[in-house]
DNA sequence: ATTATCTATAGATCTATAGATAATGC
DNA sequence: ATTATCTATAGATCTATAGATAATGC
């Protein structure tokens, strides 16, 4: 059977990613407990040994979900600036993103699911958030930190909002026109003068 | 009783109604036949001489829930150019429309869900956002017709996005911060040469 | 001795259907 | 005669728990 301590806190970490990579592709009541642990190669009955409830696994999921761009992000934020920021947006902005939403930002997936969660979990959002903002804040490396600022909203924001649109609609040229547009002129936030300054 | 076919019509449309706004709240999944149906004053057993499947009823109730904000962009459409972009920025970036989804944008509380929902819903996505981008296009009236749809892709994607996120954290002054910083950039979209240009 | 996992199941909830009832409409 | 609605329920599914089993770890 095999259940060492150590064995425990990979399986726990193996139900919370692969419950990561479900709830963004399926919603946050899209997949039950069964199905995570089935995928898990587990059965149902050991799911409360490792959560008190389903909540909880929400909650360390969605922070999960995070992680991947966190890391991203931080890459980002380590190289130069420009450059990096549109290294980004390309990043994020691309049909392969859209079409695998499961490996992808976990606001773009879950931000409207979030906002109907618990305080726990918007609470890791609003972390995970405030940190992103901080990461592309210092992209731009303007003189005008507050302009910095309103530009990493306004970035955060339009990604978040193209991707989630892009997979919404059925036409699959306005999703292309989303995806390509917005990222145009996000690059552009970088030189244009008079935006947010 | 009473179920004449005026009536008819008109219970069908008062469960439309009341689910579109239960799904603007409570997500797709997050309302059950029973309630809505107990909400707009009947029993579960007289559903399906409305809809044939609870994804019928989604499909329209996703089309209702446009309909509101179809109307506010109509007409800030058939009033001048600038002023009513501004408005329109305003009435839909605040804490009223954040704090009542049900009433608010389809886009915003609903996208991801309806990215994962079935052809026609993601068609009507689909209709009502082109509908929505021409519409927006049109208020720039500037010389270039490919800017101008540029910019409206761009505003569309980051009012979605800031009112997700907005909704999303739980530290109310990021919220706010959001929703007041993305509203001011878009406001200067329509001035600052460059962008999108 | 403790506990991670298993099988089995209780109890709740949800979609969909069956059959009865009471109103409309030819 | 038709049908919109009702009550009742079948069948599926989901969360959570109970009790058995087999491994770890003192």
């Amino acid at each position: 059977m095999g259940h060492s301590k150590a064995e425990k806190a990979e399986t726990h970490k193996r139900i919370v990613t692969i419950a990561s990579k479900r709830f963004r592709e399926a919603g946050l009541a899209g997949a039950g407990i069964s199905e995570l642990m089935k995928e898990a190669g587990l059965t149902v009955g050991g799911f409360y040994k490792h959560f008190d409830s389903r909540d909880d696994l929400v909650t360390e999921a969605v922070g999960a979900a995070f992680g991947g761009w966190k890391r991203r992000v931080e890459g980002a934020a380590s190289g130069g600036p420009a450059v990096s920021y549109a290294k980004l947006i390309d990043e994020y902005l691309n049909e392969a993103h859209r079409d695998n939403p499961g490996a992808g930002c976990g606001f773009s997936a879950l931000a409207a699911e979030i906002g109907r969660s618990d305080k726990r979990t918007r609470a890791l959002a609003s972390e995970r958030l405030e940190n992103d903002l901080q990461l592309i804040a210092g992209l731009f490396a303007g003189k005008n930190k507050r302009a910095d600022r309103s530009k990493a909203i306004l970035t955060i924001s339009s990604l978040v909002g193209a991707m989630s649109l892009a997979r919404a609609v059925s036409d699959r040229e306005l999703s292309r026109e989303i995806l390509n547009t917005v990222g145009a002129i996000l690059k552009t936030l970088g030189y244009v003068r008079g935006v947010a300054e």
